[in-house]
DNA sequence: GATGAATGAGTGTTCATTCAT
DNA sequence: TATGAATGAACACTCATTCAT
């Protein structure tokens, strides 16, 4: 993956920004001068680091997505038990709720990324890049499984990160539509999640 | 579910927006000039109808999303196999995937509709009646089988709607990263999420 | 010479434009605002007509060009003596000394319009038809002179062209530096020039 | 005239951006950087020297009709005889026509430098000081001219004056549209310039 | 003294909305 | 009822000017 190299100021832009998507400001509507004001600098001086407001945005997304996997991939790494691995990662992909930008609930949406935002002007080199970087955790994790004996390994390993990416879904599913399930915890979903993934890999 | 029920003249506002939406254009970035000449009706027509471009659009969702709805309802009860039913709907996901405007991925997705469009005016009447719809049709799948005997009944509700869900977007992740299975037909892609969702639910 | 056609409210833009610019305001300094007001008119209406400033600034000078060499004529071909004639064309050149926007001044400056005005747009298809014209009128009061025995026609009608624009441009000169020559009126002026004129002429 | 002595920082500065105006660049398009691009230094410095870039462009210009004015002068006194003398001066308004800043031909253009340039902070001081010395080289000559017994001198000197001016435009005038007289060679035209002069002032 | 990164007032341009026809 | 010409608020982007280094 072709690491790309931004300067500090760079940086301070994209985080401004991404802090107002985070927020649930359609990026769309976000005027250059909010993305000044979120950076506490001038706005003559995003375009001393940028061409334009759009690229501006497609690089901060682009950003984002790799800091967010970056984060991902370090909180995961720590569990080395294949159940707790997975819970990290449901974790995780709870926590992305709450923020209104997940980056990685984007990724693995049935719509991708590429979908809402065709018009990244990078993401030729970076989004595939991403899938790949998910892929290779997901066949990780995998792997503890087989191990571990949790799971088998006779299917293909389509098959098997196809079973991983839905029961993950499947969560994902219970914890957008919490509304509609007041009975269940998001333990319950998790251990749901989990059965989910056990059965469709036995 | 309340029925809305639109003029004529509405519902061509609304398809001419949607075949905009369908080519992959930006919502946010569609003007009302835009919008009138795909309607092929003058700009101040539509402000005859409709009190803004944002009401346009929103309803325009609403309207597309009921639609769609209501096509797949209509082609899935075609079928009274268990198996077929199923198949239908990945059929369904799968093309979809080819327009632009996938309400239905949308409302699967991880995100759900609401976090790109939650501006919208209306989304308060409609977006919670369209998850009933879309569960009540996953109740009647599960129920044929049950009948059938593909599939156990034991587990909850709950268990079972996240594990059809589940399954689903496996096909959909598939389906949305093509490009990365290339061994992987179509028919190929179904039958393991097929497979997923019988063994998740044995 | 190709006659471009302009609707109503192009040429209300012209006009106001031109007036702002006969104030002696430099073209490049007006802003789009300025020419909205001076019309009359929303800012934005300019855009429905013209596709930058740029275009309404070089197309209003070549307007302007067009219709007072249209005035000229207009005014000049009255007279049918020689010297009446001539007189007549020192007095127009007097009059656009007065505005600030002389264009025939300019047309037959030294630097010529082009020197000002790079930019046009269009200047490839009027400039030259505009010194064409000029040209033709010299030529009519030429034969006049000729007719009426006042000047010789001996020499080229190169040379003939060039006399005339000597003279006219030494009544330029004298006007243009009034303060510097307070003893003469501008009769006297007139009467150096149509001197100055015969003189090399005969 | 006011001698005004400029530091050499400031001289490159001026040479700069003279070339610059040179090369047919508008001067109201010029930006401060490009200014400070052309003489090599940093921006900053630039308001080190000067006040505002509107004074580095109104001093500079005034700087270089000076300049202009200083060489042409010591080019043309090198003549001792009418002819030569007045050839030189045609010489050297021919050369000014292929440079785009031509600041000779503003001053003796019909519209004058200050139709243009009647933004010059500076130019009551100087603009009527260079006429003045333009009108003294023209004395002179025409003192050459009659020692030489080439004109008569019978005629008041504002008559002189301007045929003199007059004749120079002529030439001018076949200079700038050289392209619609294709026949003619420069030294016809110069020929035909001195024809005229020598006639007017018998 | 010299610099150029940073600034924000200012301007060209767009486009949702209105309203006379 | 339907229109599209007209509008002006809003916003992306520029660039003269400043000032910390």
């Amino acid at each position: 993956m072709a690491e790309i190299k931004y300067s500090e100021k760079e940086i301070s832009i994209f985080n401004g920004l991404i802090n107002l998507m985070k927020e649930g400001i359609n990026p769309y509507a976000i005027k250059v001068s909010d993305i000044a004001k979120a950076a506490d600098i001038g706005k003559g001086t995003i375009y001393d680091y940028f061409d334009s407001k759009e690229e501006v945005i497609s690089k901060a997304i682009v950003y984002s997505i790799g800091e967010e996997i970056r984060l991902i991939t370090e909180k995961v790494r720590d569990k080395d038990k294949f159940k707790d691995r997975y819970y990290a990662i449901l974790e995780i992909i709870g926590e992305s709720h709450k923020k209104k930008l997940s980056t990685l609930g984007m990724l693995l949406s049935s719509g991708g990324i590429d979908k809402f935002y065709e018009s990244l002007k990078d993401k030729e080199c970076a989004i595939s890049d991403f899938i790949d970087l998910i892929n290779g955790e997901i066949v990780q994790l995998l792997n503890l499984g087989i191990q571990e004996k949790k799971i088998e390994s006779k299917e293909t390993m389509e098959y098997k990160i196809m079973a991983v990416i839905g029961s993950m879904h499947s969560f994902s599913y219970y914890y957008n539509n919490k509304s509609l399930h007041k009975k269940l915890t998001t333990e319950d979903a998790k251990d749901m999640a989990y059965k989910i993934l056990l059965k469709s890999l036995s």
